[in-house]
DNA sequence: GAAAAGACGGACCGGCCGGTCCGCTTGTGC
DNA sequence: GCACAAGCGGACCGGCCGGTCCGTCTTTTC
């Protein structure tokens, strides 16, 4: 979804599509996806119909602005990789990613919202799994966590942190009490416990569509 | 948001609206807050204009049904406050908590994200924290639980769970993984550890508005 | 069993939002 | 510096959805 070069940009006209994706940025952070795209736009300076000759459909700008996260995420990963302690580097990890969560509010279930089922962005979430992976190789080499934690379990914790950073829309838990969630996590991930019980969730599950009927 | 009793409904009129209360139940569970007034009325065998007649609005109906799901987890939460072993009433608790999620896909994101700000409906919200107070009182006697859990932890952790079990809309968490998951968060609160770091998030925050600014 | 109160439903309204069109403007290559 | 392609914006369209209106039908009551 980065810039088609067949035909390169007018100045301008690269200029806009930036501000476009800055002020979209912005906005989801803010109110989470359901800006419309003519506050976007007029966030941008720019029309409408600008908007929609850079970007085929919202959902574009959507996917667009998601892959700034993953690579963020790629990055925090990298990082958590190369860490002394690699307990240290799961910690940092997913603390980057709450502070991400937190800074756009609503972005992410939104995004899953939107994305389920017919067109879900598989190369973006395989990209998210790498780095899922990478940050666990060290921690699980070293032995510092319950027998049979896997990716999945990352990807599941993860996505609780989240759950937990944001009570509610709009309401944000504190800071201080962050590293209470994440140390309660952490603290059910650690070895020297019983083996987790259970089978862990699919880490893919978070892209590939399962119909699931209530009973 | 019982049923009003000022003048009492016609048996049809009573009947109507109890399809409309049921139908909307099982519409919500399946595809989340989004469904039309249209089709639930259309699923409960009635006019669009009957629903009205019944509820003031949509929210209303929602509110309704939420209190379906209140009564259950104060069902859930006595259920816990009896148990022999009260980590395992706080088990059942959440576990009960999880199935209600895993029924009502979207169904808390979705009323939680309506009611944000403005109208948090105060009463349901005060009997779902009494509820939570009455499951993890045992536990805190029976100092079971790890130094500094109350009650706002409980909810999050509630919430946390909640997140597990649908990694993505219409997307369900195997049953089979849902103890491995509940059993992370209660290793992270088992007696036995350093105390939680941190503060606990505020309980009340489920329903008082913080406007949350991001960085 | 008839009349009045109450309920019914489908057509209708209005606002919102993603997406398009068209006449005007502006950067660009020669 | 000119011509033309590329870009631009705001008016416009159409579908969706919460909510209302009104002519008709049903229940109740005496």
């Amino acid at each position: 979804m980065a810039v088609s070069d067949v035909t390169p940009l007018r100045a301008d006209a690269r200029r806009n599509l930036e501000r476009i994706l800055e002020a979209a940025r912005a906005a989801f952070a803010e109110r989470g996806l359901d800006v419309g795209v003519e506050e976007i736009a007029r966030r941008a300076g720019v029309g409408k119909a600008t908007f929609f000759r850079r970007f085929p459909s919202k959902d574009a700008l959507v996917l667009a602005v998601l892959e700034g996260f993953i690579e963020e995420i790629e990055a925090a990963a990298d990082d958590a990789a190369t860490a002394a302690d690699p307990l240290d580097g799961l910690r940092g990890f997913l603390l980057h990613h709450m502070t991400l969560q937190a800074n756009n509010t609503a972005f992410f279930d939104a995004v899953s919202a939107r994305f389920t089922g017919e067109n879900p962005p598989v190369e973006l979430t395989d990209r998210m799994l790498d780095a899922i992976g990478r940050v666990l190789a060290p921690a699980l080499a070293a032995g510092v966590l319950r027998e049979g934690v896997e990716a999945g379990d990352l990807s599941t914790v993860a996505k609780m942190l989240g759950a937990a950073i944001r009570p509610m829309p709009g309401v944000l838990l504190p800071e201080a009490a962050w590293p209470r969630y994440l140390e309660v996590v952490l603290s059910g991930l650690r070895a020297g416990q019983d083996p987790l019980p259970g089978i862990a969730a699919d880490p893919c599950t978070m892209v590939r569509e399962v119909s699931a009927n209530s009973a």
